[in-house]
DNA sequence: TTGGTTATTGATCAAATCGTGAATTTAGCG
DNA sequence: CGCTAAATTCACGATTTGATCAATAACCAA
């Protein structure tokens, strides 16, 4: 059975030296210790990412994390302290980050579009951030979204403090809906960004079925396939919904 | 590491004399020995599938299970020939008798349309068994919608054959779309079914995230709120991508 | 060079896990 | 009743897993 749950702060757990990233300059240089040290970090996450977003966070070993990273075993837990420290920084590491890109997005389009939002606008600002990432971030970004995908839907580990990384731009999401619909009741914008969730998520998921379903005229990650119609599609059902007695 | 997946005929690894389940009558008599079998097996999967749904697959152990549904492992083992056996079972139990409901309705309706179908009544027919479950079928089907949610947004145990059995009543689905917009393109409405997956699935997977966010005013598990608000969302997304040129 | 700190490895432990095969109970049948 | 086969328990072995500790390698500063 999966030890009981001990979401926050697994990082105090640490009995070894903790590495100090904060006084290392931003400067990726390519030689040092310090720099090493963060290159194989990297590298321990990237397996970690890509081996969590197949096979669930239960399905992984540390062993199995370090072979793919070609490390010893000893080194995650130096790094890391223990598997859900593992764990807690894959999310971290780009969490903030997608979630900056949003709430950028939104507040660039709320000072365009001059204090008159429309729905398409607002959608499309809050989804072409994730979906600009899915085309050109690379294997690592692919994989954590399906990781997303994974930790969204179930309680599985994390399932409660990363979550809230993404909460900032969501309310800021819900915010522009407000202004733009201001007749919507409140719950069904909510529940609005519920749906969206839903598909979206679905969308950068592990799951080909539409591939077989459609006998191959879909596929699953044509991004620039669904980017358009999912903008489309929560369009619409936004105005549905927001236009509720 | 997950040993080597093999989605496909884990029954035929059994080694020991298999149940006879075909041979029984329908009766659910309460007395003899095919009973009890009967009923033990299902405290087993009962366990497992609630076990199954909270904690993923990999975060739950033969013996977990075997606790709960207070039996001893090797029981299982003799029943279910081991985890994979378990699992597939979970699944099996309740997805035919989902996806033959969702046939059945959407059969019903286009008989009751005649031959002119609208997309509302098509979604319609196509959400409701699934919402009537979850309100009316007991913890049981809701743990089990918990965990189709889980085995739809990854790959995990189960991802290859259990899915197709939803697949005849997406067809009918897709099919009864087609006669109501007949002018929409095929791929399109491959989409308008990926997009209504999403959100539904979101719907019954464990995901608190919107009572936080909407600070209480909705929770997660409110079907009588959700099912007419994700119809309409989802009428009018297939209306407005089936609307592309 | 030397010495100290950090990063990395190799060997190993205790606990947990899956699975098995022998033993025991239970139910039906002549 | 007594026999047989199915259902269930008991005890155990092999392997895996998360974690630790001492020992070594790499780096850097004096």
């Amino acid at each position: 059975m999966p030890k009981p749950r001990r979401v926050t702060d697994t990082r105090s757990g640490r009995r070894k030296p903790p590495p100090r990233r904060a006084a290392a300059d931003a400067t990726t240089a390519a030689s040092g210790k310090a720099a090493r040290s963060r290159r194989t970090q990297a590298r321990i996450l990237d397996a970690a990412e890509e081996l969590f977003s197949h096979h669930g966070i239960y399905g992984v070993s540390i062993r199995d994390i370090a072979d793919r990273a070609d490390v010893d075993t000893a080194l995650l837990h130096y790094h890391f302290a223990n598997k859900d420290g593992i764990y807690e920084a894959v999310l971290l590491r780009r969490a903030g980050e997608i979630n900056a890109a949003r709430m950028q997005a939104l507040d660039d389009y709320a000072l365009a579009c001059g204090g008159k939002p429309d729905v398409e606008g607002i959608v499309r600002a809050y989804l072409h951030p994730v979906f600009e990432r899915l085309r050109n971030g690379g294997r690592g970004f692919n994989n954590f979204a399906a990781l997303i995908a994974l930790a969204n839907n179930s309680e599985l580990w994390g399932g409660g403090t990363v979550k809230e990384y993404f909460d900032s731009a969501v309310q800021r999401l819900i915010e522009l809906l407000r202004l733009a619909l201001p007749k919507a009741r409140e719950v069904d914008l909510y529940w609005g960004y519920q749906f969206i969730s839903g598909a979206l998520t679905l969308s950068y998921s592990r799951n080909d079925r539409i591939e077989g379903l459609s006998r191959g005229r879909c596929r699953a990650n044509d991004y620039a396939a669904i980017e358009p119609r999912l903008v489309e599609w929560c369009t619409a059902g936004i105005r549905a919904i927001g236009a509720r007695r």
